[in-house]
DNA sequence: TATGGCGCATACGGTAGCGTATGGTCACCG
DNA sequence: CGGTGACCATACGCTACCGTATGCGCCATA
């Protein structure tokens, strides 16, 4: 029989008490974490127990093995690239070359470290996994497409659009693996003419 | 005494069996190898040792422990990279601009994958080691300022010369992140596009 | 109040890897 | 031919980690 005091018991353990119960969200969250700061290789079911103030025999309640973490953490992160992606490039018709600005701000890495390390493990995670690789690929592919259909809103033709795109992504990526701070000491004034050479400079040398 | 045929013996040793006694470049040879195969993380001591053919009873009379190898592999790296710069940045007076070309294809991932792959193995261990770091940080001022060097000499303005030199590395690293077959087929077309956007677009926009 | 299952703790065997200790082998030297 | 030292093998203890087996507490339902 279901009576009100059960009910009522019932909607105290959902909303009061998500700590002690740890859901597969949890754990994917703290292999998130984990990720970011340690890399692929340090993220390890005891150790991320450890964190998580539990041990593993609650993580093989919630999955069949490492991999299964690993293939969610994959599975979750793609899914929040897609929605990310989706946001940032969406943009007020005349806008289009302000909002490739701001792509390319918000997502350097001074912008956003934690999720640039995130973005980081996952590539270097890609470069020897093909369940990795497969997803690198399809966020990639999205993220590109969304860039491009930016440029080609601002006039741009498609193959410049292509390579333009392709040059965005790769240098927020690359300039997050460099270490540049005893080369230039202005890295706001560097920062915005590379915005500008990759938004704006005009393709075509002029005679 | 010193007998014709001992030193006939040890000359012997020295051009015939380099291949029984292992040495500390040797050692250093093969942990490169592991680090481009399977980064930092799965540099270890044993499996080197196998992959020498060797056990580890020899590696730890050449080397006190792994750091020490891992400090010996960066320090070798650098000394690569930075006699590498050296002379692919090197143009006769007036070929600039086709040595910077030259540049960008010569550490582009698809010319050389195993250069690559080590350097994407370093940076991605020198996201969680100061002294990676400190190697990398050198090596990127030495090429940073190498590749300025040559825009300056194409008549580029200082801050623009270094804009493009910071663009151009930050892209041949990112773009080797990235995975874009399905984005475009036209992969020759594409980098070279990219190229003139980093080498020669005009840095102003022509009202 | 009894019971069944969910969520976790505990304990175990097994592998991989680090660093040390010690012994063996072979070249060379006198 | 005995000795010495460079170079390596073997064996050991230790830690970290994986995955499994099993037990325990707590809550919901009947």
């Amino acid at each position: 029989m279901v009576t009100e005091s059960s009910i009522l018991r019932r909607m105290e353990n959902i909303v009061k008490k998500p700590r002690t119960q740890l859901d597969r969200a949890a754990w994917i969250a703290g292999a998130t974490e984990v990720l970011a700061e340690e890399g692929i290789a340090g993220l390890r079911v005891e150790v991320l127990a450890k964190r998580l103030k539990v041990t593993k025999g609650s993580f093989y309640w919630h999955f069949t093995d490492r991999r299964d973490l690993l293939m969610a953490v994959l599975a979750q992160w793609k899914e929040g690239r897609i929605r990310d992606i989706i946001k940032q490039t969406r943009a007020q018709p005349g806008r289009e070359l302000e909002q490739i600005y701001h792509v390319i701000d918000v997502y350097s890495a001074s912008r956003s470290r934690r999720g640039m390390m995130i973005e980081l493990a996952v590539r270097d995670w890609a470069r020897r996994d093909a369940e990795a690789a497969a997803i690198v690929a399809e966020v990639d592919d999205v993220r590109l497409r969304c860039a491009r259909d930016l440029f080609l809103a601002c006039g741009v033709p498609m193959d410049e659009a292509s390579s333009r795109c392709m040059l965005l992504y790769a240098y927020v990526f690359g300039v997050s693996l460099m270490i540049y701070e005893k080369f230039d000491r202005d890295v706001v004034r560097l920062k915005r003419d590379i915005a500008d050479l990759i938004a704006r400079s005009p393709s075509r040398v002029v005679a």
